[in-house]
DNA sequence: AACGCCAATTTTTTT
DNA sequence: AATTGGCGTT
């Protein structure tokens, strides 16, 4: 490709960014703007500019997918293959770092990854064995304070308890790194750390990287934390060729340790220049606006404002709804009228701010005949059937893997009791043995008895002459053999139900990836089964059953970033559900909520819906929410609000007056449009009941008392709900 | 080991 | 409301 090309299409700004000097550099990039384009002609540049060797680039992306769709469109953009680059997650990165130096990192060969279901397993366990009441300190707080602290990059040593609670804490976080350690485990934040501590112990190594990668681009980079800044500034070293690209409008994930700050930091560390890209290629004029106008609220921020040189488009539509299920109703009849008029289902996407609100919407877009797909939720390699399978293979692959074997030990169940169990648990504690050696030694010492020795045997034996039998197989039918001989397939074919049916077929599918999977050639592991397994912990498997079908997207908000959709459902924008209960104004959450509105509404490209629902059944209690305060700070005339407006006109002298029904929130429901009522009492709270449709609206608001007209605002109730 | 009952618990999620 | 986990019973 000719350089000018990489600059054509460009504007000035995102031009400026492709075509900096090599310097450090912070691309605050707004919603839309183009960011993954500049990052990818960026490489271009450098490799045809700067005459940059693909094996000196360096990219840091959050998700798998956005690596993936980095790879992808370098490869189209120079025409050849992008191997040699290192493109991958921070975790990706990390852990290939540390495979390829695993002894320096003091880790086994065949080291595994713990999920954070693993992790929490782990730490119920260990508070067991420790004789901790996990009431008191339920394994998920703990594995949630570990992880805070690991992203924090602190251990144990390097924290000082507050009081007798965090000195809990504290002493579960040691022993849980201890079994971590001794079982050749790694959490999450693990890898990160490890990897950190690596190169920061290992100058050579360390030197190493930073000769080899002078061109590093960071991609999302608002979503840093604490570990993952540090990392990137080791490796960065004192070269000055780091491009960073971020919106700090779009921090949503500050409560799971990300560091807004961080962009600030860098500025300031990197002495970097900054370059904005603020022209917006996805949203009306009128979406911008009111997105604009709404992340003016928050304070401290990096200052940005959006801009198009497009259309205004539709106003934004706000539906006060009556409850869940007319706001369902509603939001189904429009992406109906969306779909009559030619549009396709899959440009349509509802967005809400926690999983719980899918049903609903799933019933209502069932029962109109409407396909769907749901983000989210349990993934490919996280089902239960999978990791039992995949736990088998680890603990094949690496006997001191507690985790895998706590988890298949009697899985099926083989006769192996909690007795058994604890006597082999115990033994491992007392030993300071893995609990697969344990068992054995159990054996051998004779300790245990008729029963529980021979279960116990016959459990060795499996795993051993599964090993054995599966030297000379190719991955594939490594996963087959070990599925079936363990007698997992048995049990869950015996599981009756579409769930055992369903679990069947995933782990024929499990064993169909297996036969997909290539190995990463430039990477190192100890087999092409302990690459397949650190695969599946990576990369949770989203991309697995992806089914391009035709079909309104659903999704939370925080799954939405990064996305796009000519037509967007935003739903229960009410207080308390978004902003959630839990980040008021004392928590200092409220920001964080204003920017994941700002995300929400920035996914719209052409139209964007707003609903809010009166009356809300909420954890089996009915709830009353007020519309949320983000939807006063949407300037009015970017709004256009769906309601009954009822226009009333009360005769001279009189107390009697009539009402029409007049809005199009009736359009879809069949109700009929201008019927009159007439009543005698009017006023906040007054209900209109209009004969005949089973249609009420009740007054919310009455003002303007001019001469013989009443402007009334009155909310739709409708009585088949 | 399978079943059934009771109690607790409810943001957001990637790796 | 609905799901999940723990515990006791068969």
């Amino acid at each position: 490709m000719d350089v000018s090309e990489l600059l054509d299409g460009l504007n000035d700004k995102q031009r400026d960014a492709v075509a900096a000097p090599l310097q450090n550099m912070l691309v605050l990039a707004g919603a839309g703007s183009g960011k993954t384009r500049v990052l990818v002609h960026r490489i271009a540049w450098l490799m045809q500019v700067e005459h940059a060797s693909p094996y000196s680039i360096f990219a840091v992306t959050f998700t798998n997918k956005a690596a993936k769709e980095m790879r992808s469109r370098v490869e189209e953009t120079i025409s050849t293959s992008a191997g040699g680059m290192w493109i991958g997650t921070f975790h990706g990165l990390s852990h290939r770092i540390l495979r390829a130096h695993h002894r320096e990192a003091n880790l086994p060969e065949a080291f595994q990854i713990l999920d954070s279901d693993d992790q929490q397993r782990m730490i119920k366990r260990l508070l067991k064995a420790m004789n901790i009441d996990d009431k008191k300190w339920p394994p998920k707080q703990v594995s949630w304070y570990i992880s805070a602290k690991k992203d924090e990059g602190l251990r144990p040593k390097d924290i000082k308890a507050y009081d007798m609670n965090e000195q809990m804490f504290l002493n579960i976080y040691t022993a849980y790194q201890d079994a971590c350690d001794r079982a050749g485990l790694v959490d999450f934040a693990e890898i990160l750390l490890r990897c950190y501590e690596l190169l920061n112990t290992q100058p050579t190594l360390l030197r190493h990287y930073q000769q080899r990668f002078p061109h590093m681009l960071v991609d999302e980079f608002q979503d840093t934390n604490t570990i993952q800044y540090a990392w990137l500034k080791l490796l960065a070293g004192s070269g000055g060729n780091v491009m960073i690209v971020g919106d700090d409008d779009q921090s949503i994930y500050g409560w799971r340790g990300a560091k807004i700050e961080n962009i600030r930091r860098f500025l300031s560390d990197f002495n970097a220049q900054t370059i904005r890209l603020e022209q917006n290629y996805r949203s009306t004029s009128t979406i911008l606006k009111a997105a604009n106008a709404l992340i003016a609220n928050n304070s401290e921020r990096m200052g940005k404002s959006l801009w198009t040189d497009g259309n205004e488009g539709e106003p934004i539509s706000i539906y006060a709804a009556y409850n869940e299920l007319d706001e369902a109703r509603f939001i189904v009849g429009k992406i109906r009228s969306w779909l009559n008029a030619g549009n396709a289902l899959q440009d349509s996407a509802i967005l809400y701010r926690n999983n719980a609100q899918s049903r609903i919407l799933e019933e209502a877009l069932l029962q109109e005949g409407l396909k769907y797909r749901i983000y989210g939720g349990m993934r490919f390699f996280e089902r239960q059937e999978i990791k039992d399978a995949l736990s088998y293979l680890r603990l094949i692959g690496n006997r001191q893997d507690d985790a895998a074997f706590e988890r298949i030990i009697n899985t099926p169940t083989r006769g192996i009791g909690d007795r058994t169990l604890s006597l082999v648990r115990d033994c491992a504690r007392n030993e300071s043995l893995p609990l697969w050696y344990a068992a054995k030694a159990l054996i051998e010492q004779k300790h245990l008895t008729g029963r529980a020795a021979s279960a116990i045997t016959a459990f060795v034996n499996l795993i051993e002459q599964i090993e054995e039998n599966i030297q000379e197989l190719n991955l594939e039918e490594q996963a087959k053999y070990t599925i079936n001989t363990s007698g997992l397939m048995a049990m869950y074919q015996a599981e009756k139900g579409e769930k055992g049916r369903a679990r069947v077929e995933n782990l024929e599918e499990l064993i169909n990836a297996c036969g997909q999977f290539e190995l990463p050639e430039e990477e190192e592991f100890a087999s092409p089964l302990t690459g397949f397994l650190s695969y599946t912990a990576l990369e949770s498997g989203e991309g697995q059953a992806e089914e391009h079908e035709d079909a309104v997207q659903m999704m939370t908000l925080h799954s939405a970033k990064g996305l796009e959709f000519p037509l967007v459902f935003m739903a229960g924008v009410e207080e308390g559900m978004f902003p959630s209960q839990q980040s008021n104004e004392e928590s200092g959450r409220l920001e964080e909520e204003r920017r994941l509105c700002y995300v929400g509404m920035t996914r719209a490209m052409e139209k964007l819906y707003i609903s809010h629902a009166e009356t809300r059944r909420l954890y089996g209690q009915e709830k009353y929410h007020s519309p949320s305060r983000f939807l006063r700070e949407i300037p009015e005339q970017c709004i256009e609000e769906i309601r009954i407006k009822t226009q009333v006109t009360r005769p001279q002298a009189s107390n009697r007056f009539s009402s029409t029904m007049s809005h199009a929130a009736f359009e879809d429901t069949g109700f009929n449009l201008g019927q009159r009522v007439l009543h005698t009492k009017f006023g906040e709270g007054t209900v209109l009941n209009y004969e005949g449709t089973g249609a009420q609206s009740r007054i919310q608001v009455a003002f303007d008392d001019v001469g013989t007209k009443w402007l009334v605002t009155a909310y739709a109730r409708l009585q088949s709900i």
